[in-house]
DNA sequence: TTTCTTAATTCATCGTAAAAATAAAGCTGC
DNA sequence: GCAGCTTTATTTTTACGATGAATTAAGAAA
């Protein structure tokens, strides 16, 4: 972007996340908020009703003067589609521009291979997208979560137990097969930039959210940037070394955190405890049926994760931890643990500090926090490139 | 800052840290890696020239017309006092722009009280400053750096095991007996500032400082930022947890890394294991005549810190890690099992994405990242500021 | 020499935001 | 019910700052 354009378009920028956070809202209180000058708001939100992402709501309360007319996001000013993608089946939701779910759909695969995946899945957004029947050009792109590690500048997907893919260019593959621009990222920073935007990391700059489920996931946001790591793959909280003499995991490494909290890992511990449970539910019923051997396996689930959670609290120190994901269900019978966990191992300002909040969650939700994966670039404030590091012959 | 001159600023700042990381170059080449025209490097140059902190070093050599003015950072541009605070004594530097050290100095206290510390730090200053006999009118500020947890915006003290402070303005102790701004920050982060700068973090935007020493501290750089969490807490790393069933810490938990690594710790253990030391150095020096106690000693702390630098990497996956403190001379005996732990706890592509150097330190070099922290203010890049979260009252 | 190339500056122009003036609309008090 | 005040929004004027083109400077190639 030519320097020129660069302060319009942060200021743009400014005051469209002012109306999103803060809307409905009166045109002199953007000016008070942003420190911008009436007339400039006056301007810049002229182009942002052009261009159909805010409209004029109606008027407000007069303050003793002529009454304020409120400027409030058109959610139908742009729609995305995001994509949860699981191994043999994908959760597909088309939102708008508040992220809310307008159409949602589906799909089992019958195929493994990334090629025949990614071909299914175009079918499916096309069907989607007629569903629905919203004005396809203002439809900005595909969003999609996917398990593992993932270079988002590539769009590909470096490392993940679906399928044990590796080095898959799943962004291309999607493309190919669409009009849209696809990205792909983790499906936990999916659903942090979700919580950053629309949830309860909206006014935090630095918070941490943590999913419990088939792993154990970590989206780190800070100074109000999630962060994603030299090559994207920050944020393996599921395998950080717990205790060095533990289980082998899927990983391959030893004691990883998830061999005491991930939900296939429960199951096989209360099976050694001599549970008969085939689901994580049958567990979770079984405790609350005050099972001894179930709650034991929460009760240890619990302490590694209170371990776990100490750790980032003593590393990050931050404002907030979001707790969600499905394992959730089973926080009720881990919290005691978990809590004394971090009450043992962590400084008590840093307690203090922090807030703990939990989060129940669902397949929808996953596919809604994809779709906020492209909803980000709307909001994104575009910050001055830095320079590059190289100088270039000639 | 006004809307108006953010954007010059910016540019200003960007073409200052070119020419500081490139330096000496050529106008043309600044034009080039910043995506300015040659007209806007002219004028912003002009400014920065006229207020003396570049100057037009000499001409290059012509690539076939006419020869390149070279720019170059005037380090008697600036100055500033960089203070390493110690329980019983402090170091004290006075760097350039380029943060070299042109004068030191060091204090011992008789008194332990925050008060009359800062009292006597202020005459030491002013001596140092009458020493050197430069520029007053170019001195910058005084910046600190100490171990504990510090609040750097109110440049308050929380926590410190230095004479067990709790809560102490020491920005303000400072500043009521000087004429200059004094910045507090935890000292690690200081010298993670001082790498970022001018070491090995000048062209990476996501790397971590490792520090070993008296205790374990960390130093985060995430997207170029240097990052402090909520309340200027994060990165205690000494205080994370390795073994719940572990000896019981200074900072009142069980089993934090420190206990194994540190180097009051590891005396300690080195006497249990029947060791005759009273100084890390005896230490090392029995490690070095191949004794087993004392091998056994920091073969253990290898293998708690390769679990502790293990967690790092597969949190943030870093471009690079480096290691330093006075700790680091012990590293050798150290390395085997730190990097088995960190081979057998990392996933690989992370293991390759990282590279981890190690680099000695001495209270000089300490006192120096205290500068930087000043120093910093001068390359910060000036960002758009976010709107205020909360609609003041009419 | 002449001509071409690269470097740096000058000058006219244009985009953008601020400041000031104006218009619109409602409240308050007599 | 109307004058005068307040608040909101827009229009006009002004100033700043970056761009692009033209110009000057200085060396290399032929």
């Amino acid at each position: 972007m030519a320097r020129r354009q660069l302060l319009k378009a942060i200021n743009r920028s400014t005051i469209l996340n002012v109306i999103k956070s803060h809307g409905p809202i009166a045109r002199t209180d953007i000016a008070r908020l942003t420190a911008l000058s009436p007339a400039a708001v006056t301007g810049l939100t002229a182009g942002l009703i052009d261009n159909g992402l805010i409209y004029e709501q109606e008027e407000g309360n007069s303050r003793g003067g002529r009454r304020p007319i409120l400027l409030a996001l058109d959610a139908s000013g742009a729609y995305v589609v995001g994509v949860k993608l699981d191994e043999d089946f994908a959760t597909l939701a088309l939102t708008d521009l508040n992220a809310r779910i307008i159409e949602r759909e589906q799909v089992q695969f019958e195929v493994r291979d990334a090629q025949s995946v990614a071909a299914r899945l175009a079918e499916c957004i096309v069907e989607l997208l007629q569903n629905a029947r919203v004005d396809q050009s203002r439809m900005l792109g595909i969003g999609m979560g996917v398990t593992g590690i993932v270079d988002r500048k590539l769009g590909v997907l470096r490392m993940s137990p679906l399928n044990s893919w590796r080095e898959i260019p799943f962004a291309d593959l999607l493309e190919s097969h669409l009009d849209y621009p696809v990205y792909l990222d983790n499906n936990v920073n999916t659903l942090t930039l979700a919580e950053q935007l629309y949830g309860a990391g909206q006014h935090v700059h630095d918070f941490l959210v943590v999913t419990i489920g088939r792993g154990v996931g970590l989206g780190i946001v800070t100074g109000g940037v999630l962060y994603r790591g030299a090559r994207g793959g920050a944020g393996e909280l599921g395998h950080i070394p717990i205790d060095a003499n533990g289980p082998l995991c899927t990983c391959g490494k030893r004691g990883c955190l998830e061999t005491f909290v991930a939900e296939p890992w429960l199951l096989r511990r209360a099976k050694l405890n001599g549970l008969d449970v085939n689901t994580p539910d049958d567990l979770v019923h079984a405790a609350d049926a005050h099972d001894l051997n179930a709650l034991d396996v929460f009760s240890k689930a619990g302490t590694a994760l209170g371990q776990g959670i100490a750790t980032l609290i003593q590393l990050f120190n931050p404002a907030q931890i979001i707790i969600s994901g499905e394992g959730v269900r089973a926080l009720e019978h881990l919290r005691a643990t978990m809590h004394e966990g971090i009450r043992k191992q962590c400084f008590d300002p840093f307690i203090e500090d922090v807030e703990i909040t939990v989060k129940a969650l669902n397949d929808d939700i996953w596919a809604r926090g994809a779709a906020s994966l492209v909803l980000s670039e709307v909001f994104h404030n575009p910050q001055v490139q830095q320079p590059v590091m190289n100088l270039s012959g000639g």
